[in-house]
DNA sequence: TGGTATAATGTAAACGTTTTCAAATAGAAT
DNA sequence: ATTCTATTTGAAAACGTTTACATTATACCA
């Protein structure tokens, strides 16, 4: 007992001790005057500069591991006007859509292996709260942000990158001005989906699209329309509906959709939430899945393959999305004058059981 | 055209562009020389302090509007030793967990509300990456940490309070330290869930459980444990199992029991990854649910009734959860000597359609 | 009018860094 | 010894706030 307390009691402990400013926290003085050297010394070997002496570098080091110092960021922030990667602000519409739980996984491995911290802001497709959360990050002088804008206009967006901060897009691009773009190949994507169902043998394809605003929502229907016009069939405007890209909007128009005299074969829905209300709606009717109607649905989900049917869906890889995403902000921070990448990710569609299988056909 | 032009050189406007800092930024200087005052003056009209004469007020609020101020959090935060509440440290185990997104959300929406932002790290129980975001939350000076420890006796998470930070921790508390807890009733929840089953009918009931050194699983044990006893019934050991809390242990213990020359008639997942594990094992093999074997399956989840067919579960409010955590970190901020607070949030039983229906029986 | 109390504002230090510039030290060459 | 150069270190300013303290302006009273 006693001895352990006098290894505590040591002048250099003590020391060490009455250093540490009042929060209890070692900062660039207490280790400079540990090690017998002024704070620019100290602050010159922590950033690695070649120009100070091995021997006093030898002893910064020392006192830097006994006294415990970390960097204190805040001061590291408002100090340089040279941005450097420690803070990146991520702004996401909607928290709850695993789509985008993906993209921020991505994201914050990346993140995490380069020593950077990620804020959050979840502005739920709400512009106020979307020029909020900027207002914020603005003001914490975060390096850089990755946004999916709430729409292709958006001027709170544009106005960052007007004011020199380094931005990446996911998901929708802007239209007024040139910059980074992460995001899936929705077109090709939608495509391949109605071209599954033609082949396997549907003729009468519904599509439930998202919130025609967003332009993910058009490009899908593009792939929608061009499936149809390479293979010679016709389009009928009226299964093609979208309201909102909501759980409920996928229910109400499944109904109205079910209750067609000429009802489709075959549903393609345009994200999760919609495809888990034509589920829902259909299933609660006592139709078979994919007997009575084929569901085919954007997005894949970790838990499409327990529905019953599993679910045939077009699969976006949000991981690799938020990964090229912080890539491209690493880049941009580095290089402000890099000519803006265009990144588009491809999708995978997984074949399950909710569409039936392939009828015998001849390619 | 030109009138348009001619208001934006107007003389006020161009000293204004001057006074603002390289960054193209209004500080309390730019305010300050804009309103022909000192700094403090400005920073006291900011900061509401009754102090300043009106007309001065008048003239500073006029030169904030006109030069767009907004103040810098980071030399905010640098600055005052005393906590704010400006920014919140999350650490989240999982956040694929759906359970943990909703927790998130109440906590966001809160912190949106009162103007905090929310730094999330995701260590995916990770003890590393744990240990390195605190690391790096600390020296962003955050005003306060909302947790989940990666176990009850988390030496990092603790040497936070130690050190003053404002801390609550969800889910799981701190074996060693008395510390503002929120958490689910989960014995109740479990005890619930079994009663349940045993009240419809069943008398060979598996408990399928998470990672058993988290204690959240102990208490699911516990009350499973519980009802047995209530109701008299005897507990097999060797129905109760449980090694991570992930979607493939759902799996294999599923299998595992369904290979038992005595099959339990009824499964109680412990949470949703197991459920979905057991979900899937089940029907996969063409068994029918709950006609052959019931599932209940602790944490509801928005997919649930999506199911086929819909699961029976344990609801817990995360939302709540995370409210109730944030409204405790602000109080703790503002009264750092609080005595810790305990606070449990029920939890629902959704009755769906997984379990089967009530036998008759006198109650 | 001078004095004093009160109200209003300004000055300057501090928070913990980074970085420029100047100073000190050392070694070499004369 | 003196000067010069190269190496190594230190002093001080700056980032944008807050705040204790000092100063000035205003009002009131004798």
């Amino acid at each position: 007992m006693t001895i352990s307390c006098k290894r505590f009691h040591n002048p250099f402990h003590e020391k060490l001790i009455a250093l540490k400013s009042a929060k209890n926290v070692a900062s660039l003085k207490t280790v400079a005057s540990l090690a017998g050297v002024s704070i620019a010394t100290v602050s010159r070997v922590l950033n690695g500069d070649p120009v100070v002496k091995d021997e006093t570098r030898l002893a910064v080091q020392k006192a830097i591991k006994t006294s415990g110092y970390h960097p204190n960021r805040v001061a590291q922030r408002l100090r340089s006007t040279v941005r450097s990667k420690k803070l990146i602000g991520l702004l996401i519409p909607d928290i709850q859509n695993p789509f985008y739980v993906d993209v921020i996984r991505g994201i914050e491995e990346y993140a995490y292996e380069n020593g950077s911290a990620v804020v959050i802001g979840n502005f739920s497709q709400d512009q106020k709260k979307e020029r909020l959360y900027i207002d914020i990050l603005r003001s914490e002088s975060v390096d850089g942000f990755i946004v999916a804008p709430s729409h292709g206009k958006d001027q709170y967006v544009e106005s960052l990158i007007e004011d020199g901060y380094a931005v990446v897009c996911i998901d929708r691009g802007l239209t007024n001005l040139n910059v980074d773009v992460v995001k899936s190949d929705n077109e090709k994507g939608a495509f391949n989906a109605v071209e599954h169902l033609i082949k396997i043998g549907h003729r009468r394809i519904a599509h439930i699209t998202g919130d025609p605003s967003i332009p993910t929502t058009q490009e899908r229907i593009a792939g929608y329309m061009a499936a149809h016009q390479q293979y010679g069939l016709p389009v009928d405007e009226e299964i093609v509906r979208g309201r909102a890209s909501n759980f409920v909007s996928g229910v109400e128009i499944t109904r109205e959709l079910l209750e067609l005299p000429n009802r489709p074969t075959a549903i393609f829905t345009a994200n999760n939430l919609l495809t888990l209300g034509a589920f829902e709606t259909i299933l609660h009717r006592e139709l078979k899945i994919p007997e009575d109607i084929a569901v085919l649905g954007f997005d894949d989900v970790y838990w499409a393959t327990s529905l019953n049917p599993p679910l045939t869906a077009v699969r976006q890889h949000g991981f690799e999305i938020g990964q090229r995403a912080i890539e491209l902000l690493y880049q941009r921070i580095e290089h402000p004058d890099r000519l803006p990448a265009n990144v588009i990710v491809k999708t995978d569609l997984m074949i399950r059981k909710s569409c039936g299988f392939k009828l015998p056909s001849k390619t």
